[in-house]
RNA sequence: GCCGAUGUAGCUCAGUGGUAGAGCAGCGCACUCGUAAUGCGCAGGUCGUGAGUUCAAGUCUCAUCAUCGGCUCCA
């Protein structure tokens, strides 16, 4: 008899070598009705296997952490089988699950059709209503690359060639479908009940562009349909809220034929972004940052002294005057730099903060521009830190607060990912180890739970990114703070220390919004165009009843412009209810409903988006109230 | 850049080789109206662009541009 420990902390007895499967029905029929796959010692096993020593165990259902995964990753064999059924011949890629659904990628004889994924989908249905049990084949390597070479499998061939020496090799085997696979699965075909197949897209084998593109056909399942739908509505939710559509509806942007991946801002995007820029001032102003602008256009040599020209050329715009080269700028610093350079100075100034909300260009490839959050010209609110080694823990920190300060106001929540030397890199690893110790000290200072992405850093510096979350749970990569020892090599800057020597300053290059253009798509995003008033490009709006009321309606909006709030009158001939419906379509926090009451009490009938009606109220009162909300940017 | 799809009026879309359509928006007129769409009328398109096939092209072919979904890349 062996001892199982269950995650309640009970002790079960049962003979050695019972199939996990025979333990669950112990436990509850209801749990083995709903369990997918096991946690036997923290490994993930199939429930078919047996157990053959004192263990824990953790019987996954849909509902567990790993439990989806499990679920997708069987769908995605399932789908293959599918595909091999319809379209012989074709080759298999990897089928993994992803957040929210699974992929397989496959080379087929021919490509697929949109119209094939319902036929894929029937095909499914067909394998699921068989209820094929999925089995676990342990094979050696020799007889795993036989069998995938004789099938002409050879993207599974080369998986197999990677797989290191002493993996133990598993294929899974559904009817007359066998795939290399780690697994584990469910345990036959019936256990998956709704699936959809989401779209089609290429992909290239491995994700690398110098190989070959495969099919990727991309599909999530749940165990109810209730689920499903849920998941579908929740995407149909958030393309209401795409940031494209709503720009353009609520006359925000625009992205034109002429300009590809330069957008184009209208007046009212123009409030939300100076608006934005208002609050970014008052706040580096707060933190002692001096504001600076650099050109747009700079010579070829400083971008070869930056090393840009040799690490980051492929992304760069080049023009030329009066026959020299000159490249457009893709990054603030080395204007910065030259700022800096302009004058000698004492240690005694240090830090200097100098920021800038500046203009940058950078190529991107053409299949990759999407709305505001792909472009090829933004700008970054960034600024550069020259400070002494002393410095720099304390003004990584306080770069930390800063961001930290800035997302709460939007209400965003956040997690920082630390990335380190990648291979594109200048600068010695003695100088990067230096550089990655200080972000990590200064995170670890502050208590900051962090993820680390090896390789990721910039070409002359680690850096720490703050990836904040949406209300629909996506993240969104926006601050970074790089810290830098190889510019001011470069550029040789200098401070004149107390000994009366040159030194060399370090440097922090940092955003908090990152780029102007793409945090404005997540705020529209986020608030699917309902901005909190601050934001608003339209604050109040007056509807008038009747033209009896227009008179009246004037001078109360004359009355809120000259207290600097943001109100336009609708005085059109048209019905309220006509008025009210188009204020409520443009998202306008405050509507004003103006008749012969209200003219005749002076008095207003607010309306409040979300809300709805809230009674009548003098217009002072309602002024101070609005003034009190944009002043604490609720 | 690569794979696939799409491109018809300001917007959303219909139009399968034979005279370009609808709804909304716009403009005009009437209605002076109380919390999400008043009625009637008018105007609006070299069908993304360029070639080709055809007696005839929005519709078929090719090229090209842009957009969308991905890959890759990143703020």
């Amino acid at each position: 008899m062996i001892k199982i420990t269950l995650k309640d902390g009970s002790v079960k007895e049962y003979p050695k070598g019972t199939p996990v499967i025979e333990i669950t029905n112990d436990i509850s029929r209801g749990l083995a009705k709903n369990a997918l796959a096991a946690k036997l010692n923290g490994k993930k096993i199939d429930l078919q296997s047996p157990v053959n020593e004192d263990s824990t165990l953790e019987i996954l259902t849909f509902d567990s952490e790993e439990g989806p995964d499990i679920y997708r990753h069987s769908t995605s064999h399932i789908m293959a089988q599918a595909v091999q059924h319809l379209f012989p011949g074709t080759k298999f890629g990897i089928g993994p699950a992803i957040a929210d659904g699974f992929y397989y990628d496959f080379d087929a004889v021919e490509n697929f059709s949109p119209d094939d994924l319902a036929k894929i989908e029937e095909e499914m249905a067909g394998i699921i209503r068989a209820d094929l049990p999925f089995e676990r084949l342990e094979v050696s390597r020799d007889e795993a690359l036989k069998m995938f070479k004789k099938a002409g499998e050879n993207y599974k061939v080369e998986l197999i060639n990677d797989l290191p020496e002493d993996a133990v090799i598993s294929c899974y085997r559904q009817g007359d479908f066998v795939d290399l696979c780690a697994g584990p699965h469910v345990p036959s075909t019936g256990k998956i009940k709704s699936v959809k197949l989401m779209n089609l897209a290429g992909a290239y084998w491995r994700g690398s562009e110098k190989n070959k593109m495969l099919q990727r056909i991309y599909g999530t399942s749940f165990p109810k349909k209730s689920l499903l739908d849920e998941y579908i509505f929740r995407l149909e939710e958030a393309k209401k809220r795409d940031h494209r559509k709503l720009g353009a509806e609520l006359d925000l942007f625009s992205v034109q034929d002429e300009g590809p991946g330069f957008p184009f801002f209208h007046p009212k995007g123009m409030i939300l972004r100076n608006e934005l820029e208002n609050f970014w001032r008052e706040e580096h102003k707060r933190s002692r940052y001096e504001e600076i602008r650099t050109p747009l256009i700079l010579n070829r040599s400083l971008w070869e002294q930056s090393g840009h020209w040799d690490h980051y050329q492929e992304n760069m715009y080049f023009t030329q005057i009066d026959d020299i080269d000159f490249a457009v700028k893709p990054m603030n610093c080395p204007g910065s730099i030259l700022i800096y350079k302009s004058k000698l100075h004492s240690y005694r100034d240090l830090p200097i903060r100098l920021a800038e909300l500046g203009l940058v260009h950078r190529h991107e490839l053409s299949g990759t521009l999407h709305g505001l959050m792909r472009v090829r010209c933004f700008t970054q609110d960034d600024a550069h830190i020259f400070m002494l080694r002393s410095q720099v823990t304390e003004e990584i920190i306080g770069v930390i607060d800063l961001i930290d300060r800035f997302y709460k106001v939007f209400g965003f929540e956040y997690h920082v990912e630390l990335s380190t030397k990648p291979e594109k890199a200048m600068g010695s690893d003695e100088i990067w180890d230096m550089a990655i110790d200080s972000l990590k000290k200064a995170m670890e200072t502050r208590g900051m739970e962090y993820k680390i992405n090896e390789g990721d850093g910039a070409f002359y510096g680690p850096k720490i990114d703050f990836h904040l979350r949406d209300c629909l749970g996506r993240t969104w990569q926006c601050g970074t703070i790089q810290l830098d020892f190889v510019m001011p090599e470069k550029f040789d800057l200098v401070y004149i220390g107390e000994d009366g020597q040159k030194h060399r300053p370090v440097m922090i290059h940092r955003v908090v919004f990152g780029s102007i253009e793409r945090f404005i798509g997540i705020l529209i995003e986020h608030f699917a165009g309902a901005f909190p008033i601050w934001l608003s490009p339209v604050q109040v709006k007056v509807l008038t009843v009747t033209d009896r009321g227009l008179e009246y309606a004037r001078e109360i909006h004359d009355v809120m412009e000259q207290n600097g709030i943001r109100a336009e009158i609708d005085g059109r001939n048209e019905k309220i209810g006509y008025k009210i419906r188009e204020a409520q379509l443009e998202k306008v926090p405050y509507m004003l409903v103006i008749g012969d009451r209200e003219v005749d009490n002076k008095t207003a009938a607010v309306r409040k988006r979300g809300v709805g009606e809230k009674g009548n109220i003098g217009v002072s009162e309602f002024i101070e109230e609005v003034l009190e909300d944009i002043r604490l940017k609720r």
